[in-house]
RNA sequence: GGGGGAGUGGCGCAAUUGGUUAGCGCACCGGACUGUCGAUCCGGUGGUUGCGGGUUCGAGCCCCGUCUCUCCCGCCA
C-alpha cells in the first residue's frame, strides 16, 4: 500500500464512513473504522465498516493479498482501507444506508486493532442483559441506539447552553467540594487529608451557592450543573450522580421564572423531537388541585381522565363501609372512565385485585348502562344520590365510576395511579405529544406522617406567600409557599421556588417546623450572613438533564441517556466504583475502618486489623 | 430496610410444569460458494443449569440458605 501513502492522503481517512456518494466515483478514498458486518462468499467479501458518522460497503476480492488475513477477521476489528470509490449496480444498490449507491472497492488494507470475541452482540436488534452491558460498557456505547441517545445528549445541553445565553444567563462554575448540608437526601462525604476528622460533602446541587451568587450581584445565573445524591435508583433516577440545568435569577416574580424555562424547554423539545409540544404559557395546576384531580404531583396529562370528590354523596349514604370511613376522616374520589361498560367482568375483577394490590381495602364501581345504574354497591344508593354522581362525573351511557374511600393522600394514590393504569391498558394516553404543566402553590408545611409533627413540605428556603405576615396563620399546614414544579407527561423535570431572602422570615419559618434561632443559625449561617448585608429578591429552578434526554430519546431508563452509568446499587461495573482502597490511603486520610471489608482480599494492603 | 421478577455454553432465549442424551438462534472453529447487505449451505467445538444444602427412584424445574442483576416501595429539602 506504499502507492497510497505516496499520494500524500491522511494515513487513517480522506471521508468518513458517512460521507462517499455517487459523485465520488472514480476517486481514490481511504476510510478507517470498525468491521460491523462480514459477507463472506469465498470469491469475493463485503464489509460493512462503521465508524461515527456511518457505514460504507467496502468490497475486497480474493486477488489481494490481505484478502484471508481480513476473512478470518473477527467482527468489531478495526481497519484502515483505501481503494477506489465506485459506484455499484442499480440492482446492487442498498436504498438503506445513505453511501448505499456506493462502495469502497479495496486495494490496501491496514489491520489497526484486532477484536476478540465480544462478550456482547452489537449488530442487530438483540440487546444483552444490563450487568453484561454496563461491564462492557464501551462496547455498548458503539450501538447505534445508545450511540445516538449520547449525541442527542449532546446536542441538548449545547442547545441549552445557547438559549440561556440568548437570554443573558451567564454560565458559573460552584464548588464540588464543600460542606454537608443538613437537610436533605444524604451527602456523599470526602474525608480531609489536612483536617483530621473532618469532611467534605460533594454539593446535592448548587443551592447555597446560586443563591450567593445573587447576593454576590449577577442577576442571571445558569449552570449544567452535576448533583450528588446518596439515594437509591429508579428507573428514572440515576444514584449518585445527575446534572441539572440549574438557573437562578434575582428580582423576578415566579412568572418571570416560568418564562425562562418556557422558553427554553419548548425550543429544546421542539428541537429535538418531532412530537407536538405544548405552547407557552402552560397550564398551572395548584397542587391541592393536582392531587385531587390526577391523584399526584406529577400528573401526566396526556391521559383524558380526571377524578372528582364525592365524599358529600356517601357521608349520609347506606353504603355503611364508605359512610364509617367518612365518619372517621376518609375521602371518597370517584374516577369517571367513558365508555367501558362492555369490558368483560374479568376486566373489573383484575382491577379490583390490583387496587387492593396497592394497599386498598377494595375498589367499588358502578356502570351506567342505558337508563339504569348497575354494579355491586348500586342497591345501598337512592336514586337522588345516584343522580348526584352522575352530575359530578357528567356520566353518559357506557361510562363506569370508580371509588377510592381512604384517608386522602391514601386516596389519591391509588386513584392516581389506577387512572394511569386505566390510560395505558385501555390505549387512551394521547400519543406523540409532551404535555406540560407546572404544578404551584405547594404547601409550605406538611404533617410528618410518623411524628405527627410540623415539617417542611419541600424546600425549607421557599418565600412563603403572603410573607411574615401569613406565618402567622392559625394552621401552618394552610400556609402556602412560592414552591412549583415543572411536569413533562407524568415526569417531574424540576422544582423550584422564590426563595426566601429575609432573615426575620427565615427565622420564623423554621420555627413554625420546630427549629430554634440557634438551630437556624447553627444549620444556614452562611446563608442567613450573607442574608444581612443585602440580598436581592430571587428565585429559580433546576430542570433534570437526563429526564429531559430520557423524555426525548423516548427511553424508559435513565441509563439509556448515561455514558457510563452506574447500576442500581451505585456501582460502576466497568471501571470497579467503589473500591477498597489501601491501608496506606486510609492512613493518610486519618480513618480506620469500623469492620474488615468484605472483599478484603481485592485491597493491595491488608485492611484495618483493629476495630475501634 | 421491605416486596415482585430473573439467573441455563461467549451473547440472547427454550426445555411439554419432577422424567431418559438440556435444545434453538447468533457468535466461534473447519469446509463450500464471485454481488451480498441479518449472505447462504454443510459439518464441528463449547454447558458442574449463579453458589451451597435438602426432598425424591429421579431436580434446570420443588424446598431452605446465599450471591448477583432488575423493577417497585421506603428514601430522593
Amino acid at each position: 500500500m506504499t502507492d497510497f501513502l505516496d499520494l500524500g492522503m491522511h494515513i487513517y481517512r480522506t471521508h468518513t464512513c458517512n460521507e462517499l456518494r455517487a459523485t465520488h466515483a472514480g476517486d481514490t478514498a481511504r476510510l478507517s473504522g470498525w468491521v460491523f458486518r462480514k459477507r463472506d462468499h469465498g470469491g469475493i467479501l463485503f464489509i460493512d465498516l462503521r465508524d461515527h458518522y456511518g457505514v460504507t460497503q467496502v468490497v475486497v476480492h480474493p486477488s489481494r493479498p490481505f484478502f484471508d488475513e481480513l476473512t478470518r477477521l473477527h467482527v468489531e476489528s478495526v481497519i484502515t482501507v483505501t481503494g477506489s470509490v465506485t459506484r455499484r449496480d442499480p440492482e446492487t444498490v442498498n436504498p438503506d444506508i445513505p453511501t448505499g449507491e456506493v462502495e469502497l472497492v479495496a486495494e490496501a488494507c491496514t489491520v489497526e486493532s484486532v477484536a476478540e470475541v465480544l462478550p456482547l452482540v452489537l449488530a442487530g436488534e438483540e440487546e444483552a442483559g444490563e450487568e453484561a452491558r454496563l461491564k462492557y460498557r464501551f462496547l455498548d456505547i458503539r450501538r447505534d441506539r445508545v450511540h445516538r441517545n449520547l449525541l442527542l445528549r449532546s446536542g441538548v445541553i449545547s442547545h441549552v447552553r445557547r438559549q440561556m445565553e440568548a437570554q443573558g444567563f451567564h454560565e458559573y462554575q460552584t464548588p464540588i467540594l464543600t460542606s454537608s448540608s443538613p437537610e436533605g437526601a444524604r451527602d456523599y462525604l470526602v474525608p480531609s487529608r489536612v483536617h483530621p476528622g473532618k469532611f467534605y460533602a460533594l454539593p446535592q446541587a448548587p443551592q447555597m451557592f446560586k443563591q450567593l451568587l445573587m447576593v454576590g450581584g449577577f442577576d442571571r445565573y445558569f449552570q449544567i450543573a452535576p448533583c450528588f445524591r446518596d439515594e437509591d435508583a429508579r428507573a428514572d433516577r440515576s444514584p449518585g450522580e445527575f446534572y441539572q440545568l440549574d438557573i437562578e435569577m434575582s428580582f423576578v416574580t415566579q412568572d418571570e421564572v416560568f418564562a425562562v424555562v418556557e422558553s427554553v424547554l419548548h425550543s429544546t423539545f421542539t428541537r429535538f423531537s418531532g412530537k407536538t409540544v405544548d405552547s407557552a404559557p402552560w397550564r398551572r395546576i395548584p397542587y391541592r388541585e393536582a392531587m385531587l384531580k390526577y391523584g399526584s404531583d406529577k400528573p401526566d396529562l396526556r391521559i383524558p381522565l380526571e377524578m372528582c370528590d364525592v365524599t358529600e354523596v356517601f357521608r349520609q349514604s347506606g353504603f355503611k363501609a364508605f359512610a364509617g370511613a367518612i365518619a372517621s376522616g376518609a375521602v371518597v374520589r370517584a374516577l369517571p372512565v367513558p365508555g367501558i361498560k362492555t369490558q368483560p367482568r374479568s376486566f373489573f375483577d383484575k382491577l379490583v385485585e390490583y387496587a387492593m394490590g396497592l394497599g386498598a381495602k377494595g375498589l367499588a364501581y358502578l356502570v351506567w348502562d342505558g337508563d339504569v345504574v348497575k354494579g355491586p354497591i348500586r342497591k345501598f344508593l337512592t336514586d337522588a344520590e345516584l343522580g348526584a354522581l352522575a352530575q359530578a362525573g357528567a356520566m353518559r351511557d357506557g361510562d363506569v365510576m370508580f371509588f377510592f374511600c381512604d384517608e386522602a393522600s391514601a386516596a389519591a394514590r391509588v386513584g392516581g395511579d389506577i387512572r394511569c393504569k386505566l390510560g395505558r391498558d385501555l390505549g387512551r394516553v394521547e400519543k406523540d405529544v409532551f404535555r406540560f404543566c407546572w404544578i404551584v402553590d405547594f404547601p409550605m408545611y406538611e404533617r410528618d406522617s410518623e411524628t405527627g409533627a410540623v415539617a417542611f413540605s419541600h424546600n425549607p428556603f421557599s418565600m412563603p406567600q403572603g410573607g411574615l405576615e401569613a406565618l402567622d396563620a392559625a394552621d401552618p399546614l394552610s400556609i402556602l409557599a412560592y414552591q412549583y414544579d415543572v411536569v413533562c407527561n407524568g415526569v417531574e423535570l424540576s422544582s423550584g421556588a422564590i426563595r426566601n431572602h429575609s432573615p426575620e422570615i427565615m427565622y420564623k419559618a423554621f420555627a413554625l417546623a420546630g427549629y430554634s434561632r440557634e438551630d437556624v443559625e447553627s444549620r444556614f449561617g452562611c446563608l442567613l450572613n450573607a442574608f444581612r448585608y443585602g440580598a436581592p429578591p430571587h428565585g429559580g429552578i433546576a430542570p433534570g438533564i437526563d429526564r429531559m434526554v430520557m423524555l426525548l430519546a423516548g427511553e424508559e431508563n435513565i441509563r439509556e441517556v448515561i455514558a457510563f452509568p452506574m447500576n442500581q446499587k451505585a456501582q460502576d461495573l466497568m471501571m470497579q466504583a467503589p473500591a477498597t482502597v489501601s491501608e496506606k490511603q486510609l492512613r493518610e486520610l486519618h480513618i480506620q475502618l469500623r469492620g474488615a471489608p468484605r472483599e478484603a482480599g481485592q485491597a493491595k494492603a491488608p485492611p484495618a486489623q483493629k476495630e475501634p
